[in-house]
DNA sequence: ATTTCAAGTTGTACTATACAACTAGAACGT
DNA sequence: ACGTTCTAGTTGTATAGTACAACTTGAAAT
C-alpha cells in the first residue's frame, strides 16, 4: 500500500472514531442544548433570523423535524417567531436575548474544550490542521451543504 | 485574535460540521449497517470475538443498548453467540461468514467514498492530515476511549 | 376563480439510547 | 456448605430525534 493509500485509511478510521464519539456525546453536550439545537441557534445568529424551511434545507432535515425542534426552542424561550407581514405563511425565527446568552455560553464552553485539547499544539500545526479540515469539509463528496 | 486562536475556532467549527453531517448520515450509511453496527462488527473482527460487556465498556454504551444491537445483528445473521464453557454467564460474539462479507463490503464502499473525496489531495497533505487526526483523537480530552 | 404551490403542524412509526428491575450463573466469606 | 455479593445479559419503560404522510392555511398562477 502506498503512503497515500495508507493515509486515506487512517483518515477514514480517525474520522469514523471522531464521528462515533461526537454522536455519543451529542445528546449530553450541554444540559440546555443538543448538538442539533446548538447548530440551529448558531445558524440563526449568523443569519440574523431565518425561516424554518431554510433550516430544513440547509441541514437536510425534514421540515417536521425542524418544526418540532423549533417548537422546543421556543418553549425554552431561546427563540421567537415573527410572522412575516409580507407572507402570512412564513414565520421568521429570531434568537431571544436568553437564546443569545445560552448560545454564547455553550460556544464558550465548547471553545474551552477544544482549546484545552489543542493546548500543546504548535501554532503552525493548528493552522495547517484547520486548513485541512476546511478543505475536507468543503470537498465535493458531501451531498449535504454545511 | 492570534493565528492560533483563530485556528482553534476553525477546528471547532469544522469538527462540529463534520459531526453533524456524520450524525445525519449515520443511520443511512449502508442499507445493511448503521455506523454503530459497523463499528461493533469492526471491533469484533479486530479482536476475533469478544463479549457484549466489552463492547459496552469500549464504546461507552449501556449494556442494554449493546444487548439489543447484538440481538439485531444476530437476527440478521452477521454474528453468532458462543457460550463460554468456562463461564455460563458469558456469550462470546463472533462474526459469521456473512458478517465478515458484509463488513468487508461496507469497508470497501466507505473506503471508496473517502478515496474519492481525497482524490485530488497531494500525498504530502494526506499524510499530514492523517497524522493530525490521529493526534487529535489520541488527545487527552476524550473521556471515552476509542 | 379554481387550481396549484409553499410553509408549517400534527399523526404515526421507527431507531438508538439510557436507566431500572430482573434472571442466571460465579465467586467469596464465614 | 450455604448465603451474600458480584457479573453478564435481558427485558420493561421512557425519551429524543428523526422521517413520511396527511392536513391546514395562505400565496401565486393560469
Amino acid at each position: 500500500m502506498s503512503a497515500a493509500e495508507s493515509a486515506v485509511e487512517t483518515i477514514q478510521r480517525e474520522m469514523t472514531i471522531f464521528a462515533r464519539r461526537a454522536r455519543a456525546s451529542a445528546g449530553r453536550m450541554h444540559p440546555e442544548l443538543s448538538l442539533v439545537s446548538y447548530t440551529l441557534l448558531g445558524h440563526l445568529e449568523e443569519r440574523g433570523g431565518c425561516r424554518a424551511t431554510d433550516l430544513a434545507a440547509h441541514y437536510a432535515l425534514d421540515k417536521s423535524t425542524v418544526s418540532r425542534q423549533v417548537a422546543a426552542l421556543e418553549r425554552a424561550g431561546l427563540i421567537e417567531r415573527r410572522l412575516d407581514p409580507e407572507d402570512h405563511r412564513v414565520q421568521v425565527l429570531h434568537l431571544t436575548d436568553v437564546g443569545q446568552e445560552i448560545l454564547a455560553q455553550v460556544t464558550r464552553s465548547r471553545r474551552a474544550a477544544f482549546r484545552e485539547r489543542l493546548a500543546d499544539w504548535p501554532e503552525e500545526d493548528l493552522v495547517r490542521f484547520a486548513a485541512y479540515l476546511e478543505r475536507y469539509n468543503a470537498g465535493p463528496a458531501g451531498a449535504d451543504s454545511d
